[in-house]
DNA sequence: ATGCAGGCGGGCT
DNA sequence: AGCCCGCCTGCA
């Protein structure tokens, strides 16, 4: 199916954003994303030279799954356009979001959100992909498609009993997966529930569970419950803040889109 | 081969 | 409240 495109969308720099990490090329061209069961693979089918954005999205589902998970998903109700428009004053920034273009807010699944960026503490990216990868392979559900066989991740009671993660490259992390699998089972922590808290409850609660800390909670909160004004600061972020902003915090003044901001300036600093 | 990676908890002041 | 240290392991 076609998909008219009428918001900033680039499939390359989305899976390699750094938000999500599951996200791959399985083929020329042809991304595969996977939340919950779904499993969706996409192609650019036409694309505005002048910018690299996609105009027309080839996807390989119907317009019922379209219309329910992935619209959704890849947060088509928000102008990327008219965010991107707001930027003045910041040079660096404007220079970041151009760089960026293209980049959405996924969003993903909360429990899955929650162990991958416990996982990603003082871990580099392709080091987290793997791990994931394993814990999938074990404990996930199996699904075959025309291009792959691939794994769903695993849910909270299927980790909290896991006797193999010791196997998954998770080092001291590993308590921390557990423990935060098991909050969730015995129902400790209600991550359907969360949707409904502000941006300081949702993020105080994060936090209560062991192994996550400012910057995980801040990466949950975004990637997970779509809180676009939380801005997480890792190694990249801080280090632009010394460098471009004479080492003050410049996304208080960007609000309730600092979230967005911030992975503009952190796609920028990591691929340029 | 060896330093470092999208931090965090715990102990100290 | 803020600073500092150790930490598992895989990737470059």
């Amino acid at each position: 199916m076609i998909i008219n495109i009428k918001d900033d969308f680039n499939l390359y720099k989305i899976a390699n954003s750094g938000q999500c990490f599951r996200a791959i090329e399985v083929n020329d061209g042809i991304y595969r994303f996977i939340t919950n069961d779904n499993i969706i693979y996409m192609k650019a089918h036409e694309v505005n030279p002048s910018n690299d954005l996609i105009t027309k999205l080839d996807v390989s589902v119907d317009e019922g799954e379209w219309n329910d998970i992935w619209y959704n998903y890849f947060d088509f109700d928000t102008s990327y356009i008219d965010i991107r428009n707001s930027i003045k004053d910041d040079e660096y920034l404007l220079n970041a979001a151009g760089f960026g273009k293209g980049i959405r807010i996924l969003k993903q699944a909360p429990f899955e959100m929650l162990i991958s960026f416990i996982i990603s503490q003082r871990k580099s990216i392709p080091a987290i992909m793997t791990s994931v990868e394993r814990i999938c392979k074990l404990y996930g559900k199996r699904i075959n498609t025309k291009y792959e066989t691939l794994y769903t991740f695993p849910d909270a009671d299927t980790l909290a009993n896991a006797k193999e993660l010791d196997t998954c490259g998770l080092g001291y992390r590993l308590s921390y997966i557990i423990g935060a699998a098991s909050d969730v089972a015995s129902g400790i922590l209600d991550l359907d529930k969360l949707f409904t808290y502000n941006d300081e409850e949702l993020f105080n609660e994060l936090k209560k569970v062991k192994g996550v800390g400012d910057k995980v909670a801040n990466c949950i909160c975004l990637f997970a419950y779509h809180r676009v004004a939380r801005a997480p600061k890792d190694v990249w972020i801080n280090r632009v803040i010394e460098e471009e902003y004479a080492g003050i915090d410049p996304f208080p003044k960007y609000d309730k889109y600092a979230g967005i901001m911030q992975q503009y300036m952190f796609y920028a600093a990591k691929n340029r």
